[in-house]
DNA sequence: AAGACGAAAGTGGTTGA
DNA sequence: TCAACAACTTTCGTCTT
């Protein structure tokens, strides 16, 4: 598989996961809205036909005219929407306010058109005090210190997300976590980098797409050790409750890269489980376990892959690969048929 | 010849005194 | 702080397909 094929394949995956969670959210919306208006009846003429008129604040039935509930309180999308049509329609607020961005995306910026709000032509004697303007509100932008070094962090931290592709949520989760980090006076004595990778791994293992730390490390300028000494410090310091990675996170991604079909996925994923239920996973390495499922199941899906394949892509030996599968296929009572 | 297997020695990290 | 320890890696010779 080229490159191309791979980035567009990551694409995909997280355009599916984006549109999955809209999904979710617009079902929750319902069930909120269901809850919200018990009162679907106009008291007056028994009239269903009731209209919310959110410029007046109103409920009112279209039968009657009555006016049943007033003041109520906009439930609507604040800028969520679900297409551009709906975000020029509804959105009441300006830019949806992000944790990727030092100030949260919500500073103003003068134009640097030399224009006023009419499209008009400004005067030179007033374009040389907005030129100054302009340039104070850079500088204060960014102005101290800590301002400064979050900037960097998070552009450290967006860098080092899409070199491993990394979707929006695990940006923003790890953003949170730096922020918090940063709150808690815990970067003092570390660097802003290690401190980054960190958040950036504990953001992936919350969102349940696990990178290893040797990943992190790759597209980070600080070593592992470093990386895993930090992020054991702030996820103790923070109280990040992070149970252990499970092995079948590991498995899409895994799968993706040996190019197996879902068949041979869930088939490794139902191996995992059973052997989850065994205790089997415990104590081990959880690429390792993972790797040794797909092993596994490429062989009884008849899409065969060697351990030197199933090894490069776990980031694992061929040797632990054989110690796995063979005590899962021990285990699990799972004939393997060469 | 490539892949699978297994033994033996080495490595890095955790645990408990 | 140090030694014991389990998991994992590296290396290498042998067997199988």
């Amino acid at each position: 598989m080229s490159v191309q094929e791979v980035e567009k394949l990551k694409i995909l995956q997280t355009e599916r996961e984006a549109l999955r969670n809209r999904l979710k959210e617009r079902v929750k919306e319902h069930e909120k809205k269901a809850e919200d208006h018990t009162e679907t009846v106009c008291p007056e003429c028994g009239s269903r036909q009731l209209v919310h008129d959110y410029e007046r604040a109103e409920l009112v039935c279209q039968n009657c005219g009555l006016v049943i509930d007033d003041d109520f309180i906009d439930r609507g999308p604040e800028w969520r929407a679900f297409d551009h049509d709906q975000r020029m329609k509804r959105s009441r607020v300006g830019a949806p306010m992000t944790f990727t961005i030092h100030d949260k995306g919500l500073s103003t910026m003068i134009d640097w058109r030399n224009r006023d709000s009419y499209g008009r032509a400004i005067s030179s004697k007033n374009r040389a005090q907005l030129y100054r303007l302009r340039k104070w509100q850079r500088r204060i932008r960014v102005s101290n210190a800590t301002e400064r070094n979050l900037a960097f962090a998070l552009s450290e931290l967006d860098r080092m997300a899409s070199a491993l592709g990394l979707p929006r949520n695990v940006r923003e989760t790890a953003a949170v976590v730096y922020r918090d980090a940063v709150d808690k006076n815990l970067i003092r004595g570390r660097s802003i980098e290690g401190v980054a990778a960190a958040a950036l791994y504990a953001a992936c293992r919350q969102c349940s797409v696990p990178r290893t730390l040797d990943e992190i490390a790759e597209v980070s300028r600080v070593s592992r050790k470093e990386i895993g000494r930090t992020y054991r410090f702030i996820s103790r310091e923070l109280g990040l409750k992070l149970l252990p990675t499970s092995p079948i996170d590991y498995v899409p991604r895994f799968c993706s890269g040996l190019n197996l079909k879902g068949e041979v996925q869930s088939r490794a994923v139902e191996i995992l489980r059973q052997a989850g239920e065994r205790e089997l996973t415990s104590g081990r390495g959880p690429t390792g376990v993972a790797a040794a499922a797909i092993y596994i199941s490429s062989i009884l899906g008849g899409e065969r892959r060697t351990q030197r394949e199933v090894a490069e892509v776990a980031g694992v030996t061929e040797v632990t690969i054989r110690n796995r599968y063979k005590e899962l296929a021990e285990k699990l009572d799972i004939e393997i048929i060469l």
